[in-house]
DNA sequence: TACATTTGCTTAGGTTGCAAAGTAAATTTA
DNA sequence: TAAATTTACTTTGCAACCTAAGCAAATGTA
Protein backbone atom coordinates (compact mmCIF):
# COMPACT_ATOMS: atom_id res chain seq x y z
CA UNK A 1 0.00 0.00 0.00
CA UNK A 2 1.81 3.16 -0.77
CA UNK A 3 1.01 6.46 1.05
CA UNK A 4 2.16 8.83 -0.31
CA UNK A 5 0.12 12.75 -0.24
CA UNK A 6 -0.76 12.59 2.96
CA UNK A 7 -1.72 16.35 3.18
CA UNK A 8 -4.59 16.29 1.68
CA UNK A 9 -6.22 13.30 2.56
CA UNK A 10 -9.62 14.40 2.72
CA UNK A 11 -9.41 14.73 -1.13
CA UNK A 12 -8.45 11.42 -1.44
CA UNK A 13 -10.53 9.74 -4.47
CA UNK A 14 -10.41 6.40 -2.41
CA UNK A 15 -11.61 7.67 0.72
CA UNK A 16 -14.07 10.83 -1.03
CA UNK A 17 -18.06 11.30 -0.97
CA UNK A 18 -18.02 10.08 -4.46
CA UNK A 19 -16.35 6.61 -3.65
CA UNK A 20 -18.33 5.76 -0.31
CA UNK A 21 -21.13 7.32 -1.88
CA UNK A 22 -21.36 4.88 -4.48
CA UNK A 23 -20.22 1.69 -2.64
CA UNK A 24 -23.12 3.09 -0.14
CA UNK A 25 -25.68 3.09 -2.59
CA UNK A 26 -25.10 -0.21 -3.75
CA UNK A 27 -24.53 -1.68 -0.44
CA UNK A 28 -28.33 -0.10 0.56
CA UNK A 29 -29.75 -1.43 -2.63
CA UNK A 30 -28.68 -4.95 -2.20
CA UNK A 31 -29.78 -4.88 1.55
CA UNK A 32 -33.02 -3.75 0.41
CA UNK A 33 -33.26 -5.80 -2.32
CA UNK A 34 -33.06 -8.88 -0.64
CA UNK A 35 -35.77 -7.63 2.02
CA UNK A 36 -38.68 -7.01 -0.63
CA UNK A 37 -38.06 -9.83 -3.08
CA UNK A 38 -40.41 -12.14 -1.41
CA UNK A 39 -42.99 -9.43 -1.77
CA UNK A 40 -42.20 -9.54 -6.49
CA UNK A 41 -40.97 -5.63 -6.18
CA UNK A 42 -37.77 -5.07 -6.97
CA UNK A 43 -35.61 -1.86 -5.34
CA UNK A 44 -35.99 0.12 -8.65
CA UNK A 45 -39.86 -0.56 -8.53
CA UNK A 46 -39.88 0.28 -4.51
CA UNK A 47 -38.73 3.79 -5.11
CA UNK A 48 -41.57 4.71 -6.96
CA UNK A 49 -43.97 3.14 -4.88
CA UNK A 50 -42.46 4.73 -2.14
CA UNK A 51 -43.48 8.65 -3.76
CA UNK A 52 -46.60 7.62 -4.53
CA UNK A 53 -47.72 6.05 -1.27
CA UNK A 54 -47.09 10.01 -0.18
CA UNK A 55 -48.85 10.97 -3.08
CA UNK A 56 -50.95 9.12 -5.49
CA UNK A 57 -51.44 10.08 -9.18
CA UNK A 58 -48.67 11.58 -10.20
CA UNK A 59 -47.17 12.37 -13.23
CA UNK A 60 -44.33 10.46 -14.74
CA UNK A 61 -42.30 13.96 -14.40
CA UNK A 62 -43.38 14.55 -11.06
CA UNK A 63 -42.29 11.47 -10.16
CA UNK A 64 -38.87 11.52 -11.60
CA UNK A 65 -38.46 14.63 -9.80
CA UNK A 66 -39.00 12.81 -6.66
CA UNK A 67 -37.69 10.05 -7.06
CA UNK A 68 -34.11 11.63 -9.01
CA UNK A 69 -33.72 9.90 -12.22
CA UNK A 70 -34.41 10.71 -15.88
CA UNK A 71 -38.16 10.69 -17.39
CA UNK A 72 -36.97 7.93 -19.48
CA UNK A 73 -36.29 5.82 -16.97
CA UNK A 74 -39.50 6.65 -15.12
CA UNK A 75 -40.89 5.15 -18.34
CA UNK A 76 -39.26 1.68 -18.39
CA UNK A 77 -40.14 1.75 -14.54
CA UNK A 78 -43.42 2.66 -14.40
CA UNK A 79 -44.45 0.22 -17.26
CA UNK A 80 -42.70 -2.31 -15.05
CA UNK A 81 -44.99 -1.59 -12.48
CA UNK A 82 -47.95 -1.60 -14.29
CA UNK A 83 -47.14 -5.36 -15.81
CA UNK A 84 -46.49 -6.18 -12.10
CA UNK A 85 -49.77 -4.55 -11.24
CA UNK A 86 -49.38 -2.28 -9.07
CA UNK A 87 -49.92 0.80 -11.05
CA UNK A 88 -52.31 2.08 -13.40
CA UNK A 89 -51.65 4.61 -16.32
CA UNK A 90 -54.01 7.44 -18.04
CA UNK A 91 -54.12 10.17 -20.17
CA UNK A 92 -55.10 13.12 -18.05
CA UNK A 93 -58.26 14.36 -19.34
CA UNK A 94 -56.95 18.02 -18.40
CA UNK A 95 -54.42 17.33 -20.01
CA UNK A 96 -53.63 15.18 -22.63
CA UNK A 97 -49.66 15.21 -22.49
CA UNK A 98 -49.67 13.91 -19.23
CA UNK A 99 -49.58 10.53 -17.77
CA UNK A 100 -50.91 10.22 -14.71
CA UNK A 101 -49.57 6.83 -12.67
CA UNK A 102 -51.77 5.44 -9.84
CA UNK A 103 -50.93 2.87 -7.25
CA UNK A 104 -53.55 0.14 -7.62
CA UNK A 105 -55.22 -1.89 -4.37
CA UNK A 106 -52.53 -4.16 -4.47
CA UNK A 107 -49.58 -1.89 -4.48
CA UNK A 108 -51.66 0.42 -1.60
CA UNK A 109 -51.84 -3.13 0.73
CA UNK A 110 -48.15 -3.72 0.28
CA UNK A 111 -47.43 -0.64 1.61
CA UNK A 112 -47.34 -1.37 5.55
CA UNK A 113 -45.30 -4.67 4.65
CA UNK A 114 -42.87 -3.17 3.01
CA UNK A 115 -42.11 0.32 4.65
CA UNK A 116 -40.87 -1.25 7.50
CA UNK A 117 -38.20 -2.97 5.67
CA UNK A 118 -36.95 0.13 4.52
CA UNK A 119 -37.18 1.10 8.17
CA UNK A 120 -35.28 -1.85 9.08
CA UNK A 121 -31.98 -1.29 6.19
CA UNK A 122 -32.09 2.21 7.40
CA UNK A 123 -31.37 1.36 11.26
CA UNK A 124 -29.15 -1.90 10.58
CA UNK A 125 -26.87 0.80 8.71
CA UNK A 126 -27.04 3.00 11.17
CA UNK A 127 -26.18 1.09 14.10
CA UNK A 128 -23.54 2.47 16.59
CA UNK A 129 -23.64 5.92 14.69
CA UNK A 130 -24.46 8.61 17.07
CA UNK A 131 -27.56 10.43 16.02
CA UNK A 132 -25.66 13.78 15.78
CA UNK A 133 -23.15 12.60 13.15
CA UNK A 134 -25.84 11.17 10.86
CA UNK A 135 -26.92 14.46 10.97
CA UNK A 136 -23.99 16.29 9.84
CA UNK A 137 -23.59 13.08 7.16
CA UNK A 138 -26.50 14.18 6.16
CA UNK A 139 -26.35 17.87 5.86
CA UNK A 140 -22.92 17.17 3.96
CA UNK A 141 -24.42 14.83 1.54
CA UNK A 142 -27.43 17.25 0.99
CA UNK A 143 -24.65 20.00 0.41
CA UNK A 144 -22.51 18.31 -2.01
CA UNK A 145 -25.38 16.91 -4.46
CA UNK A 146 -26.05 21.08 -4.44
CA UNK A 147 -22.78 21.86 -4.82
CA UNK A 148 -22.25 19.64 -8.03
CA UNK A 149 -25.85 20.02 -9.62
CA UNK A 150 -27.13 23.61 -8.77
CA UNK A 151 -23.96 26.08 -9.63
CA UNK A 152 -22.92 24.26 -13.17
CA UNK A 153 -20.36 25.95 -13.70
CA UNK B 1 -46.75 17.53 0.63
CA UNK B 2 -47.61 15.12 3.31
CA UNK B 3 -45.65 15.37 6.49
CA UNK B 4 -46.37 12.90 8.93
CA UNK B 5 -44.20 10.87 11.02
CA UNK B 6 -41.42 13.64 12.45
CA UNK B 7 -40.61 11.76 14.87
CA UNK B 8 -38.17 9.29 13.08
CA UNK B 9 -36.88 11.99 10.81
CA UNK B 10 -33.65 10.29 10.78
CA UNK B 11 -35.08 7.12 9.31
CA UNK B 12 -37.18 9.43 6.26
CA UNK B 13 -36.05 7.07 3.71
CA UNK B 14 -36.79 10.35 1.40
CA UNK B 15 -33.67 11.76 3.32
CA UNK B 16 -31.56 8.70 4.35
CA UNK B 17 -28.21 7.96 3.60
CA UNK B 18 -29.38 5.69 1.27
CA UNK B 19 -31.13 8.20 -0.96
CA UNK B 20 -28.39 10.89 -0.29
CA UNK B 21 -25.79 8.28 -1.46
CA UNK B 22 -27.66 7.44 -4.68
CA UNK B 23 -27.86 10.77 -5.89
CA UNK B 24 -24.88 11.92 -4.82
CA UNK B 25 -22.95 8.96 -6.20
CA UNK B 26 -24.47 10.11 -10.10
CA UNK B 27 -23.58 13.49 -9.56
CA UNK B 28 -20.39 12.84 -9.11
CA UNK B 29 -20.30 10.43 -11.98
CA UNK B 30 -21.98 12.99 -14.39
CA UNK B 31 -19.39 15.83 -12.95
CA UNK B 32 -16.42 13.63 -13.43
CA UNK B 33 -17.11 12.43 -16.64
CA UNK B 34 -17.25 15.51 -17.98
CA UNK B 35 -14.44 16.90 -17.32
CA UNK B 36 -12.25 13.78 -18.65
CA UNK B 37 -14.57 13.51 -21.61
CA UNK B 38 -11.68 15.27 -23.69
CA UNK B 39 -9.41 12.47 -22.60
CA UNK B 40 -11.96 9.69 -24.00
CA UNK B 41 -11.86 7.88 -20.80
CA UNK B 42 -15.22 7.04 -18.84
CA UNK B 43 -16.11 7.50 -15.25
CA UNK B 44 -15.93 3.99 -15.72
CA UNK B 45 -12.33 3.60 -16.75
CA UNK B 46 -11.02 6.20 -14.33
CA UNK B 47 -11.84 3.68 -11.43
CA UNK B 48 -9.54 0.91 -12.88
CA UNK B 49 -6.80 3.40 -14.11
CA UNK B 50 -6.96 5.16 -10.48
CA UNK B 51 -5.88 2.00 -9.09
CA UNK B 52 -3.39 0.96 -11.63
CA UNK B 53 -1.85 4.37 -11.09
CA UNK B 54 -1.23 3.28 -7.37
CA UNK B 55 -0.51 -0.21 -8.30
CA UNK B 56 0.61 -1.32 -11.63
CA UNK B 57 0.16 -4.80 -12.39
CA UNK B 58 -2.68 -5.91 -10.87
CA UNK B 59 -5.00 -9.29 -11.39
CA UNK B 60 -8.51 -8.79 -12.03
CA UNK B 61 -9.63 -10.54 -8.64
CA UNK B 62 -7.35 -7.50 -6.84
CA UNK B 63 -8.51 -4.72 -9.40
CA UNK B 64 -12.51 -5.81 -8.96
CA UNK B 65 -11.56 -5.64 -4.87
CA UNK B 66 -10.29 -2.63 -4.77
CA UNK B 67 -12.15 -0.54 -6.98
CA UNK B 68 -15.41 -2.34 -5.26
CA UNK B 69 -17.26 -3.93 -8.25
CA UNK B 70 -17.54 -8.44 -9.16
CA UNK B 71 -15.20 -9.91 -11.14
CA UNK B 72 -17.76 -9.99 -13.89
CA UNK B 73 -18.02 -6.25 -14.28
CA UNK B 74 -14.07 -5.84 -14.17
CA UNK B 75 -13.81 -7.89 -17.43
CA UNK B 76 -15.79 -5.72 -19.55
CA UNK B 77 -14.31 -2.58 -18.38
CA UNK B 78 -10.66 -3.95 -18.65
CA UNK B 79 -11.68 -4.95 -21.86
CA UNK B 80 -12.62 -1.43 -22.90
CA UNK B 81 -9.11 -0.09 -21.36
CA UNK B 82 -7.52 -2.53 -23.64
CA UNK B 83 -9.24 -1.93 -26.95
CA UNK B 84 -8.67 1.83 -25.84
CA UNK B 85 -5.42 0.94 -25.73
CA UNK B 86 -4.78 2.02 -21.81
CA UNK B 87 -4.12 -1.41 -20.61
CA UNK B 88 -2.56 -5.29 -21.69
CA UNK B 89 -3.93 -8.29 -20.20
CA UNK B 90 -1.88 -11.20 -19.67
CA UNK B 91 -1.89 -14.17 -18.35
CA UNK B 92 0.63 -14.98 -15.49
CA UNK B 93 3.45 -17.39 -15.82
CA UNK B 94 3.54 -18.04 -12.26
CA UNK B 95 -0.36 -18.89 -12.25
CA UNK B 96 -1.83 -19.54 -15.40
CA UNK B 97 -5.67 -18.35 -13.92
CA UNK B 98 -4.38 -14.82 -13.37
CA UNK B 99 -4.96 -12.09 -16.02
CA UNK B 100 -2.09 -9.57 -15.31
CA UNK B 101 -3.64 -5.83 -15.85
CA UNK B 102 -0.82 -3.48 -16.43
CA UNK B 103 -0.98 0.11 -18.12
CA UNK B 104 0.72 1.58 -20.84
CA UNK B 105 2.52 4.19 -21.42
CA UNK B 106 -0.13 5.67 -22.56
CA UNK B 107 -2.18 5.44 -19.82
CA UNK B 108 0.54 6.38 -17.25
CA UNK B 109 0.98 9.38 -19.14
CA UNK B 110 -2.56 10.47 -18.42
CA UNK B 111 -1.93 10.40 -14.86
CA UNK B 112 -1.07 13.59 -13.86
CA UNK B 113 -3.74 14.87 -16.81
CA UNK B 114 -6.77 13.04 -15.31
CA UNK B 115 -5.77 13.52 -11.30
CA UNK B 116 -6.13 17.48 -11.27
CA UNK B 117 -9.44 16.74 -12.31
CA UNK B 118 -10.51 14.45 -10.26
CA UNK B 119 -9.20 17.08 -7.67
CA UNK B 120 -11.00 19.53 -9.00
CA UNK B 121 -14.58 17.69 -8.71
CA UNK B 122 -13.71 16.84 -4.79
CA UNK B 123 -13.03 20.50 -4.26
CA UNK B 124 -16.28 21.71 -5.79
CA UNK B 125 -18.39 18.88 -3.82
CA UNK B 126 -16.96 20.21 -0.75
CA UNK B 127 -17.10 23.87 -1.46
CA UNK B 128 -18.29 25.84 1.93
CA UNK B 129 -17.86 22.20 4.17
CA UNK B 130 -16.07 22.27 7.43
CA UNK B 131 -13.44 20.06 7.09
CA UNK B 132 -14.69 18.63 10.30
CA UNK B 133 -17.97 18.24 8.76
CA UNK B 134 -16.12 16.22 6.32
CA UNK B 135 -14.46 14.23 8.41
CA UNK B 136 -17.36 13.26 10.28
CA UNK B 137 -19.53 12.41 7.33
CA UNK B 138 -16.85 10.34 6.06
CA UNK B 139 -16.63 8.45 8.84
CA UNK B 140 -20.30 7.57 9.05
CA UNK B 141 -20.31 6.44 5.12
CA UNK B 142 -17.78 4.14 5.98
CA UNK B 143 -19.68 3.05 9.10
CA UNK B 144 -22.86 2.51 7.22
CA UNK B 145 -21.26 0.61 4.68
CA UNK B 146 -19.46 -1.74 7.36
CA UNK B 147 -22.93 -2.21 8.88
CA UNK B 148 -24.43 -3.32 5.80
CA UNK B 149 -21.89 -5.19 4.36
CA UNK B 150 -19.70 -7.08 6.78
CA UNK B 151 -22.11 -8.66 9.31
CA UNK B 152 -24.69 -10.32 6.60
CA UNK B 153 -27.36 -11.22 8.90
C1' DT C 1 -1.45 -40.32 -8.47
C1' DA C 2 -6.42 -39.59 -8.42
C1' DC C 3 -10.31 -36.95 -6.79
C1' DA C 4 -12.33 -32.93 -4.68
C1' DT C 5 -12.12 -28.25 -3.71
C1' DT C 6 -10.79 -23.64 -4.38
C1' DT C 7 -9.60 -19.80 -7.15
C1' DG C 8 -9.77 -16.65 -11.10
C1' DC C 9 -11.71 -15.61 -15.27
C1' DT C 10 -15.53 -15.68 -18.50
C1' DT C 11 -20.27 -15.82 -20.49
C1' DA C 12 -25.15 -15.02 -20.51
C1' DG C 13 -28.92 -12.56 -19.17
C1' DG C 14 -31.22 -8.96 -16.53
C1' DT C 15 -31.70 -4.26 -14.08
C1' DT C 16 -31.17 0.47 -13.51
C1' DG C 17 -29.50 4.32 -15.19
C1' DC C 18 -28.27 8.06 -18.93
C1' DA C 19 -28.34 11.17 -23.31
C1' DA C 20 -30.15 12.28 -27.59
C1' DA C 21 -33.62 12.53 -30.79
C1' DG C 22 -38.47 12.16 -31.97
C1' DT C 23 -43.71 12.85 -31.30
C1' DA C 24 -47.78 15.05 -29.78
C1' DA C 25 -50.30 18.32 -27.07
C1' DA C 26 -50.45 22.84 -24.96
C1' DT C 27 -49.02 27.49 -24.69
C1' DT C 28 -46.99 31.72 -26.14
C1' DT C 29 -46.02 35.11 -29.51
C1' DA C 30 -46.66 37.79 -33.45
C1' DT D 1 -55.27 32.47 -36.10
C1' DA D 2 -50.70 30.80 -37.61
C1' DA D 3 -46.12 29.83 -36.27
C1' DA D 4 -42.78 29.07 -32.77
C1' DT D 5 -41.81 27.33 -28.45
C1' DT D 6 -42.34 24.58 -24.50
C1' DT D 7 -43.73 20.51 -22.08
C1' DA D 8 -44.45 15.53 -21.31
C1' DC D 9 -43.81 11.30 -22.88
C1' DT D 10 -41.44 7.84 -25.75
C1' DT D 11 -37.84 5.32 -28.34
C1' DT D 12 -33.27 3.98 -29.17
C1' DG D 13 -28.84 2.86 -28.02
C1' DC D 14 -25.33 2.62 -24.70
C1' DA D 15 -22.84 2.20 -19.92
C1' DA D 16 -22.10 0.07 -15.68
C1' DC D 17 -23.71 -2.68 -12.53
C1' DC D 18 -25.28 -7.46 -10.78
C1' DT D 19 -26.22 -12.80 -10.26
C1' DA D 20 -25.81 -17.36 -11.73
C1' DA D 21 -23.60 -20.79 -14.07
C1' DG D 22 -19.54 -22.67 -16.24
C1' DC D 23 -14.55 -23.60 -17.27
C1' DA D 24 -9.73 -24.30 -16.47
C1' DA D 25 -5.72 -24.11 -13.55
C1' DA D 26 -3.93 -24.76 -9.00
C1' DT D 27 -4.07 -26.76 -4.62
C1' DG D 28 -5.35 -29.95 -1.00
C1' DT D 29 -6.42 -34.64 0.42
C1' DA D 30 -6.52 -39.56 0.44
Amino acid sequence: MTKKQKKSAYLDPLHSIGYLSRINFRAFNKALEQLIAPHKVSQGQWRFLRVLWEENGLTQKDLSDRVGITEATTVNGVLGLEEAGLVTRRKSKVDARKMMVRLTPKARSLRNKLIPMVVKVNEQALKGIKKKDIVVARRVLTQTFNNLTSEDD
